[in-house]
This record gives structure tokens, C-alpha cells and sequence, in this order.
DNA sequence: GTCTATATCCCGATAGAC
DNA sequence: GTCTATCGGGATATAGAC
């Protein structure tokens, strides 16, 4: 017994911090966070963040961080799973969709808290891999053409992007697509996206 | 000469305050807008625009239906420009990218701001129109098989919608794509992701 | 319809004690 | 490494005068 007052309380501070504003910001939005209501929250004073991060906005990017390295594995996972390069691209979109509906909270972190890339390095070379990821696999379904490649590598992205965030703010309720149906929404239009620039681009300009 | 005094002021102040309103937002972001900083640009006291909407939401939710009205023209303008199907559904996907480069305070008071749409239901009907609107276009290229013409509306949407998130985050430049290539890029996906659509689902389960 | 004044609240961040 | 205390700032919203 350390102490019977409390006053050195945390065996690990950032880690309860952490908690806290996951559950903070999935309660009220990345724009609703901030570090004073999740110092309270973690039960220490408004000033014992400070020793664990320069601002607000440091314990936002390394949440941001980790948010993105779940997402990228949460990528590979699925392609890992599926045979064809087709089915592996349909199968990331998928994934993409389930990872901003079941973690709501960290795909805020990263698309909504407004945090500035420039100066948190780490966040962007994170943001990187994770295109990187979709890069890598499309590259095996048009093996060579790399400039296709990467068009089709950043439309994938784009497509899988677009329904997570239309999903999160309710607008695809509203055109009548249930939440549940959309990460296979998302497969059938990446499908269809593949398909499309694989075929009907120039048929082969050799 | 009513008065020496500053005191009446604006033949307007709605629109006043909605000038202010979005160059505040295109400067700080729709997070970083505040109802008194915009009052203070347009020159009244903090209290005066209660007088006009009953709170900070008001003003935006205001800006917001006026944006939807925008970008819904907007499309309609690109797609009356076009003759085939897919050329219609390319271009209206360019443009919503363009709307969220060229307009981006208004893009980010639709998409960024955190209203709620059931509080304000004009705001959520005109984000409804905005979907029929490709709904539209989309019918008449697949003429008859409403099914699949909702869900390519909804990937078109969401294609055209992760290519201007993803552009206005910065994502994309970091993708190696230049801002200026980025609505192309959008058409072609769109180009791309109809024919897939048209073409490889089921040939015709008639 | 606008002003002044004010009540209330919250935040980020720092200083200095322990 | 955490606490208490505090500074400085800004926001939303209301009350009452003109």
C-alpha cells in the first residue's frame, strides 16, 4: 500500500487514458473530445495528461496511430482469406466498412478529429501503409500496368472510404440500405470496380 | 440617416452573417466555426443572430440545405451536359468532386459539421434529393431493373463521396495524385464501375 | 432588431507543492 | 507522476434597455 490517499493511482495512466477517450469520443464524436473529460474520466486530475503527451492533440495521434494499424491489419486479414485477386479486393472493401461501423470511435480519430498530418509524421506514414496495402493487392490482379494499378488501387480506396462515412452519418439509412448490408455493398462495388477498369480501359495498348 | 449611432445596422443580417458564417468555416473548418466569431465579423453583437435562429445550429443548418441545393444543381447541370448514360454518371461524379474542391466550407458544413439530421428534416430531405439524383440518371442506363439501378446510385455516390473526403483530408495527394487530376480520377472509377455493374453481375436472371 | 451586460460553463495549459 | 490551484480565453444563451 503505497499510499492511502489518492495520489499516484495508475499503473498505466496513458493506457486508461486511452480508454477513456475511446469511450468519450464514441459517445460524442471526435469533436466532442476533449482531454479534460477524459483525465476525469480516467479519475486523475486535469493536469496528469501532461506528463504523458504535449497536448490535446498528442493523445489523439497516437490513438490515431494505432486506429490505423488496426485498420491496415483488418485489411490484410481479409485478403488474407479470400483465393482469387478479385474476391481478396472485394473482401478489403468489406473490411474497410466493418472496420468504421465496429469501431466507430477510432475511424472518427482518423477522418474526423481534424488532426494536422503535418505535424504528426507518424500518423501520415501510417495513413500510407494503409493505401499500401490496396496498392499491393491490386498490383497482383494487373500484374505489370503499375499506372493502372494505382488508379485502381486509390478508386477502391475511394469506393470503400465513401460508404464507410456515408454509413457512419446516416445518409445511406436514408437511400434505404441497412447498415448490416453495406460492407456487401461495398464488395459488390469494388467487384464491379475491378471488372470494370480491368476490361474496358484500353484493352491492351501494348 | 436612421441613426448616428451603430445601433440597427443590416438591411440583412442573415446574409451577413451567413457570409460570415462560411469564410469563417472555409478558414477554421466546420469545427472550428462559433456563432459569436461570426457575429463579430459581420459586425453585430454576439446576441443579435438569436434574433434570426434559435442557435449555432440554426445558422449552419440553414447553410447546409442551401449547400445540398447547390451541389444537387450541380450535378443535374453536369449530367445535362453529357449524351450516353455513362458519360452522364462520369461527369456527375467529377462534379461532386469539383463541388467539394471548389465549395469546400459548404462541403464540409454537409459533411463535417455533426448535425443532426433528425433535428433538422429540410436537411435531410435535401441530402435524400441529392441521391435521387443519381438514381435518376442511373435508371436510365439500366432501364428497368431498379434493384441493381439502387445499388449502382449508391456506389456511384459513395465513389464520387470517398474521392472528395479523401481529397479535401489530403489523403489522396499523399497517394501521389494531384488535386487537379482528382475529379478525372473520379469519372473514370464511375466509368468504370458502371460498365462492371452492367456487365459482369448476373447476365440476366430474366 | 440590435445593443449591453451578464450568467454559466468548459477548455487548454502552466506553476509549484508533495 | 500526480495533485491543487489558477490564469486566460472563448462559447452559448438569456435578460432587459432602446
Amino acid at each position: 500500500m503505497p499510499r492511502s490517499r489518492a495520489t499516484y493511482h495508475h499503473p498505466d495512466l496513458p493506457a486508461a487514458l486511452a480508454e477513456a477517450a475511446l469511450a468519450l469520443v464514441a459517445e460524442r464524436g471526435a469533436r466532442g473530445f476533449s482531454l479534460a473529460e477524459a483525465a476525469r474520466r480516467a479519475g486523475v486530475s486535469g493536469s496528469a495528461p501532461y506528463r504523458h503527451y504535449a497536448d490535446r492533440d498528442g493523445l489523439l495521434a497516437v490513438l490515431a496511430v494505432a486506429a490505423y494499424g488496426r485498420l491496415e491489419r483488418a485489411l490484410r486479414v481479409a485478403a488474407a482469406h479470400a483465393r482469387t485477386p478479385a474476391t481478396r479486393l472485394a473482401a478489403m472493401a468489406a473490411a474497410y466498412v466493418r472496420f468504421a461501423a465496429e469501431r466507430r470511435a477510432e475511424f472518427s480519430i482518423l477522418f474526423d478529429a481534424g488532426l494536422n498530418k503535418a505535424v504528426y509524421p507518424e500518423l501520415a506514414a501510417a495513413g500510407e501503409r494503409t493505401n499500401e496495402v490496396f496498392l499491393a493487392q491490386v498490383a497482383q490482379a494487373c500484374a505489370g500496368d503499375m499506372r493502372r494499378a494505382a488508379t485502381l488501387a486509390v478508386g477502391l480506396r475511394a469506393g470503400a472510404h465513401g460508404f464507410a462515412t456515408l454509413l457512419l452519418d446516416g445518409s445511406l439509412e436514408a437511400a434505404g440500405l441497412r447498415s448490416a448490408d453495406v460492407p456487401a455493398a461495398a464488395a459488390r462495388a469494388a467487384r464491379a470496380l475491378v471488372a470494370g477498369m480491368l476490361r474496358d480501359e484500353k484493352p491492351k495498348p501494348s
